[in-house]
DNA sequence: GTCCAGGGTCCCA
DNA sequence: TGGGACCCTGGA
Protein backbone atom coordinates (compact mmCIF):
# COMPACT_ATOMS: atom_id res chain seq x y z
CA UNK A 1 0.00 0.00 0.00
CA UNK A 2 0.83 3.51 -0.98
CA UNK A 3 -0.65 6.83 0.36
CA UNK A 4 -0.19 9.82 -2.41
CA UNK A 5 -0.98 13.31 -2.10
CA UNK A 6 -2.91 14.46 -4.62
CA UNK A 7 -4.84 18.31 -4.98
CA UNK A 8 -7.90 17.09 -3.31
CA UNK A 9 -7.10 14.66 -0.85
CA UNK A 10 -4.92 11.31 -1.01
CA UNK A 11 -4.86 8.40 -3.24
CA UNK A 12 -4.38 5.16 -1.94
CA UNK A 13 -2.96 2.56 -4.09
CA UNK A 14 -1.87 -1.17 -4.08
CA UNK A 15 -4.51 -1.92 -1.52
CA UNK A 16 -6.37 -5.27 -1.58
CA UNK A 17 -10.01 -5.81 -0.41
CA UNK A 18 -11.27 -2.19 -0.60
CA UNK A 19 -14.82 -2.33 -1.68
CA UNK A 20 -16.60 0.85 -1.67
CA UNK A 21 -20.46 -0.38 -1.42
CA UNK A 22 -19.38 -3.37 0.27
CA UNK A 23 -17.70 -1.20 2.90
CA UNK A 24 -20.78 1.15 2.99
CA UNK A 25 -23.67 -1.23 2.67
CA UNK A 26 -22.98 -4.02 4.36
CA UNK A 27 -24.81 -2.89 7.87
CA UNK A 28 -22.41 -1.25 9.54
CA UNK A 29 -22.55 2.17 9.20
CA UNK A 30 -25.67 4.20 8.45
CA UNK A 31 -23.75 7.67 7.21
CA UNK A 32 -22.44 7.17 3.49
CA UNK A 33 -24.34 7.61 0.64
CA UNK A 34 -23.39 7.22 -3.01
CA UNK A 35 -24.06 9.66 -5.74
CA UNK A 36 -24.96 8.22 -9.55
CA UNK A 37 -20.87 7.80 -10.22
CA UNK A 38 -21.14 5.68 -7.15
CA UNK A 39 -18.96 8.51 -5.51
CA UNK A 40 -19.64 7.96 -1.66
CA UNK A 41 -20.03 11.06 0.72
CA UNK A 42 -20.12 10.21 4.25
CA UNK A 43 -19.31 11.88 7.86
CA UNK A 44 -17.55 10.39 10.99
CA UNK A 45 -15.73 12.23 13.80
CA UNK A 46 -17.14 15.37 13.06
CA UNK A 47 -15.71 15.08 9.34
CA UNK A 48 -16.52 15.06 6.02
CA UNK A 49 -14.50 12.65 3.36
CA UNK A 50 -15.87 11.69 -0.40
CA UNK A 51 -14.15 8.10 -1.77
CA UNK A 52 -14.19 6.94 -5.05
CA UNK A 53 -12.47 3.82 -6.82
CA UNK A 54 -10.39 4.68 -9.63
CA UNK A 55 -8.57 1.42 -11.18
CA UNK A 56 -7.06 -0.10 -8.58
CA UNK A 57 -6.56 2.94 -6.81
CA UNK A 58 -8.90 4.83 -4.08
CA UNK A 59 -9.13 8.37 -3.87
CA UNK A 60 -10.12 10.04 -0.61
CA UNK A 61 -10.89 13.97 -0.63
CA UNK A 62 -10.08 15.02 2.91
CA UNK A 63 -7.24 17.26 4.31
CA UNK A 64 -3.88 15.49 4.30
CA UNK A 65 -4.39 15.73 8.17
CA UNK A 66 -7.78 14.48 8.23
CA UNK A 67 -6.50 11.05 6.48
CA UNK A 68 -3.85 10.70 8.52
CA UNK A 69 -5.72 11.23 12.32
CA UNK A 70 -9.39 9.85 11.21
CA UNK A 71 -9.58 8.06 7.75
CA UNK A 72 -6.84 5.75 7.85
CA UNK A 73 -7.36 4.47 11.29
CA UNK A 74 -11.35 4.79 10.36
CA UNK A 75 -11.19 2.67 7.06
CA UNK A 76 -8.57 0.23 8.61
CA UNK A 77 -6.12 0.87 6.24
CA UNK A 78 -3.31 -0.82 8.00
CA UNK A 79 -4.91 -4.29 8.49
CA UNK A 80 -4.28 -7.43 6.03
CA UNK A 81 -7.88 -8.08 5.08
CA UNK A 82 -7.23 -10.19 2.35
CA UNK A 83 -4.73 -12.62 4.30
CA UNK A 84 -7.83 -12.95 6.96
CA UNK A 85 -10.17 -13.80 4.29
CA UNK A 86 -8.16 -16.41 3.08
CA UNK A 87 -7.58 -17.79 6.72
CA UNK A 88 -11.52 -17.58 7.29
CA UNK A 89 -12.07 -20.22 4.00
CA UNK A 90 -12.47 -23.13 6.42
CA UNK A 91 -15.17 -24.84 4.43
CA UNK A 92 -16.92 -24.68 1.43
CA UNK A 93 -19.20 -22.24 2.87
CA UNK A 94 -17.26 -19.65 4.37
CA UNK A 95 -15.10 -19.54 1.12
CA UNK A 96 -18.02 -18.92 -0.78
CA UNK A 97 -18.94 -15.84 1.65
CA UNK A 98 -15.42 -14.63 2.18
CA UNK A 99 -15.10 -14.70 -1.57
CA UNK A 100 -19.10 -12.91 -2.09
CA UNK A 101 -18.17 -10.80 0.61
CA UNK A 102 -14.05 -9.77 -0.40
CA UNK A 103 -13.36 -5.63 -0.09
CA UNK A 104 -15.42 -5.28 3.46
CA UNK A 105 -13.19 -3.93 6.21
CA UNK A 106 -14.41 -3.28 8.91
CA UNK A 107 -15.19 0.44 10.08
CA UNK A 108 -13.02 2.29 13.19
CA UNK A 109 -16.70 4.27 13.87
CA UNK A 110 -16.79 6.11 17.12
CA UNK A 111 -17.84 4.17 19.70
CA UNK A 112 -20.97 6.32 20.65
CA UNK A 113 -22.19 6.88 17.51
CA UNK A 114 -21.63 2.91 16.84
CA UNK A 115 -23.84 2.77 20.25
CA UNK A 116 -26.65 4.60 19.50
CA UNK A 117 -26.89 3.93 15.83
CA UNK A 118 -27.23 0.11 16.75
CA UNK A 119 -29.87 1.48 19.56
CA UNK A 120 -31.94 2.59 16.72
CA UNK A 121 -31.61 -0.27 14.95
CA UNK A 122 -33.32 -2.82 16.88
CA UNK A 123 -36.24 -4.47 15.25
CA UNK A 124 -35.56 -1.66 12.23
CA UNK A 125 -35.11 -1.87 8.45
CA UNK A 126 -31.91 -0.17 7.26
CA UNK A 127 -33.66 2.33 4.99
CA UNK A 128 -35.32 3.89 8.17
CA UNK A 129 -32.40 3.53 10.81
CA UNK A 130 -30.80 5.58 8.11
CA UNK A 131 -33.34 8.10 8.18
CA UNK A 132 -33.99 8.23 12.12
CA UNK A 133 -30.12 9.05 12.18
CA UNK A 134 -29.91 11.78 9.83
CA UNK A 135 -32.95 13.22 11.44
CA UNK A 136 -30.90 13.29 14.97
CA UNK A 137 -27.81 14.57 13.62
CA UNK A 138 -29.92 17.31 12.25
CA UNK A 139 -31.21 18.61 14.87
CA UNK A 140 -28.59 17.49 17.34
CA UNK A 141 -24.97 17.50 15.73
CA UNK A 142 -23.09 19.87 15.25
CA UNK A 143 -23.34 21.82 11.65
CA UNK A 144 -19.93 22.19 9.93
CA UNK A 145 -18.82 22.85 6.00
CA UNK A 146 -16.59 20.65 3.91
CA UNK A 147 -16.39 19.54 0.64
CA UNK A 148 -18.17 22.70 -0.38
CA UNK A 149 -21.46 21.56 1.50
CA UNK A 150 -23.18 21.60 5.06
CA UNK A 151 -23.27 18.60 6.74
CA UNK A 152 -24.08 17.74 10.22
CA UNK A 153 -21.58 15.36 13.22
CA UNK A 154 -23.01 13.11 15.18
CA UNK A 155 -24.63 14.39 18.87
CA UNK A 156 -22.46 14.30 21.64
CA UNK A 157 -23.69 12.05 23.81
CA UNK A 158 -23.73 15.30 26.67
CA UNK A 159 -26.24 17.08 23.97
CA UNK A 160 -28.48 13.99 24.10
CA UNK A 161 -28.34 13.63 28.07
CA UNK A 162 -29.99 16.71 28.58
CA UNK A 163 -33.01 15.50 26.57
CA UNK A 164 -36.28 14.26 27.36
CA UNK A 165 -38.01 11.65 24.88
CA UNK A 166 -40.37 14.10 23.89
CA UNK A 167 -37.39 16.10 22.17
CA UNK A 168 -36.93 12.79 20.10
CA UNK A 169 -40.01 12.90 18.65
CA UNK A 170 -39.08 13.80 14.92
CA UNK A 171 -37.29 10.71 14.95
CA UNK A 172 -40.31 8.61 14.84
CA UNK A 173 -38.04 6.27 16.42
CA UNK A 174 -40.48 4.84 19.00
CA UNK A 175 -40.25 2.82 22.29
CA UNK A 176 -36.10 3.16 21.11
CA UNK A 177 -36.27 7.19 22.32
CA UNK A 178 -35.85 6.64 25.99
CA UNK A 179 -33.51 3.95 25.25
CA UNK A 180 -30.67 6.47 23.12
CA UNK A 181 -31.04 8.85 26.27
CA UNK A 182 -30.36 6.42 28.66
CA UNK A 183 -27.22 5.52 26.70
CA UNK A 184 -26.41 9.62 26.71
CA UNK A 185 -27.01 10.04 30.03
CA UNK A 186 -24.73 6.27 30.87
CA UNK A 187 -22.24 7.77 29.11
CA UNK A 188 -22.09 11.35 30.01
CA UNK A 189 -21.75 10.94 33.27
CA UNK A 190 -18.84 8.04 33.07
CA UNK A 191 -21.07 4.99 34.65
CA UNK A 192 -20.15 3.65 31.17
CA UNK A 193 -16.60 4.51 30.06
CA UNK A 194 -16.58 3.69 26.22
CA UNK A 195 -12.50 4.67 26.00
CA UNK A 196 -11.60 2.36 28.88
CA UNK A 197 -13.51 -0.30 27.60
CA UNK A 198 -12.09 0.00 24.48
CA UNK A 199 -8.65 -0.66 25.82
CA UNK A 200 -9.77 -4.11 28.02
CA UNK A 201 -11.15 -6.76 27.29
CA UNK A 202 -14.49 -8.04 25.34
CA UNK A 203 -16.35 -9.35 27.99
CA UNK A 204 -15.71 -6.85 29.85
CA UNK A 205 -17.12 -4.47 27.21
CA UNK A 206 -20.28 -6.64 26.63
CA UNK A 207 -21.22 -7.27 30.23
CA UNK A 208 -20.67 -2.96 31.43
CA UNK A 209 -22.51 -2.19 27.70
CA UNK A 210 -25.35 -4.93 28.77
CA UNK A 211 -26.41 -3.07 32.18
CA UNK A 212 -27.91 -0.27 29.60
CA UNK A 213 -31.62 -0.60 28.91
CA UNK A 214 -32.51 -1.32 25.62
CA UNK A 215 -28.84 -3.06 24.85
CA UNK A 216 -29.04 -6.83 24.97
CA UNK A 217 -26.92 -9.24 23.39
CA UNK A 218 -26.78 -8.28 20.30
CA UNK A 219 -26.76 -4.87 20.25
CA UNK A 220 -24.05 -5.13 22.78
CA UNK A 221 -21.75 -7.25 20.16
CA UNK A 222 -23.05 -4.45 17.81
CA UNK A 223 -21.27 -1.59 19.37
CA UNK A 224 -18.32 -3.61 20.36
CA UNK A 225 -17.56 -5.01 16.82
CA UNK A 226 -18.27 -1.64 15.53
CA UNK A 227 -17.67 0.64 17.67
CA UNK A 228 -14.70 -0.55 19.78
CA UNK A 229 -12.96 -2.10 16.76
CA UNK A 230 -13.05 -5.28 18.69
CA UNK A 231 -13.00 -7.77 16.11
CA UNK A 232 -13.53 -11.09 17.51
CA UNK A 233 -17.49 -9.94 18.36
CA UNK A 234 -20.07 -12.06 16.85
CA UNK A 235 -23.24 -10.14 16.64
CA UNK A 236 -26.17 -12.59 15.99
CA UNK A 237 -29.74 -11.23 14.61
CA UNK A 238 -32.32 -12.93 12.34
CA UNK A 239 -29.56 -12.78 9.44
CA UNK A 240 -27.31 -15.00 11.10
CA UNK A 241 -29.88 -17.24 12.94
CA UNK A 242 -30.72 -18.23 9.40
CA UNK A 243 -27.18 -18.30 7.80
CA UNK A 244 -26.40 -20.74 10.94
CA UNK A 245 -29.11 -22.52 10.79
CA UNK A 246 -28.75 -23.05 7.01
CA UNK A 247 -25.13 -23.66 6.71
CA UNK A 248 -23.60 -24.30 9.65
CA UNK A 249 -23.93 -27.37 12.05
CA UNK A 250 -25.96 -27.57 15.30
CA UNK A 251 -22.77 -26.94 17.29
CA UNK A 252 -21.35 -23.79 15.37
CA UNK A 253 -19.20 -22.01 17.28
CA UNK A 254 -17.95 -18.78 16.12
CA UNK A 255 -14.66 -19.20 18.49
CA UNK A 256 -13.31 -21.06 15.10
CA UNK A 257 -12.89 -18.05 13.55
CA UNK A 258 -11.11 -16.35 16.60
CA UNK A 259 -9.55 -13.81 16.72
CA UNK A 260 -11.67 -12.56 13.56
CA UNK A 261 -14.92 -13.88 14.42
CA UNK A 262 -16.45 -10.56 13.98
CA UNK A 263 -15.14 -10.23 10.22
CA UNK A 264 -16.54 -13.72 9.78
CA UNK A 265 -19.42 -12.99 10.87
CA UNK A 266 -19.67 -9.66 8.69
CA UNK A 267 -18.91 -11.84 5.49
CA UNK A 268 -21.66 -14.31 6.48
CA UNK A 269 -23.95 -11.84 7.23
CA UNK A 270 -23.54 -9.85 4.25
CA UNK A 271 -23.87 -13.40 2.06
CA UNK A 272 -27.09 -14.38 3.76
CA UNK A 273 -28.41 -10.91 3.33
CA UNK A 274 -27.87 -10.88 -0.71
CA UNK A 275 -29.96 -13.88 -0.65
CA UNK A 276 -27.10 -15.24 -2.94
CA UNK A 277 -26.57 -18.15 -0.26
CA UNK A 278 -29.87 -19.60 -0.90
C1' DG B 1 -55.50 0.10 1.72
C1' DT B 2 -53.60 -4.00 4.30
C1' DC B 3 -50.18 -6.80 5.98
C1' DC B 4 -45.67 -8.43 7.30
C1' DA B 5 -41.27 -7.93 9.00
C1' DG B 6 -37.36 -5.23 10.07
C1' DG B 7 -29.25 -6.14 12.04
C1' DG B 8 -34.16 -6.71 19.52
C1' DT B 9 -35.14 -6.10 24.29
C1' DC B 10 -37.87 -6.31 28.33
C1' DC B 11 -41.12 -8.29 31.30
C1' DC B 12 -43.69 -11.79 33.22
C1' DA B 13 -45.32 -16.19 33.76
C1' DT C 1 -37.11 -20.63 28.73
C1' DG C 2 -40.77 -18.76 25.89
C1' DG C 3 -44.12 -15.62 24.22
C1' DG C 4 -46.19 -11.12 23.84
C1' DA C 5 -45.71 -6.14 23.78
C1' DC C 6 -43.39 -2.37 22.17
C1' DC C 7 -43.24 2.33 18.04
C1' DC C 8 -43.15 2.99 13.46
C1' DT C 9 -42.63 2.39 8.50
C1' DG C 10 -40.60 0.34 4.01
C1' DG C 11 -41.93 -2.76 0.74
C1' DA C 12 -44.87 -6.21 -1.30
Amino acid sequence: MEILKTGTGVAVTGISDFDLPRIFECGQCFRWDPDENGVYTGVAFGRAARLEKRGDDVLITCTADDFENIWRGYFDLDLDYAGIRRSLCINDYMCAAAEFGAGIRILRQDPWEALCSFIISQCNNIPRIKKIIETLCGLYGSRFSALGGEFHAFPEAETLASLSPDDLAPLRCGYRAPYIIDAARAVSEGRIDLCSLSKGDPKTALKSLKTLNGVGDKVANCAVLFGLHMLDAFPVDVWMKRAISNHCGPDFDPSVFSPYAGIAQQYMFYYERSGASD
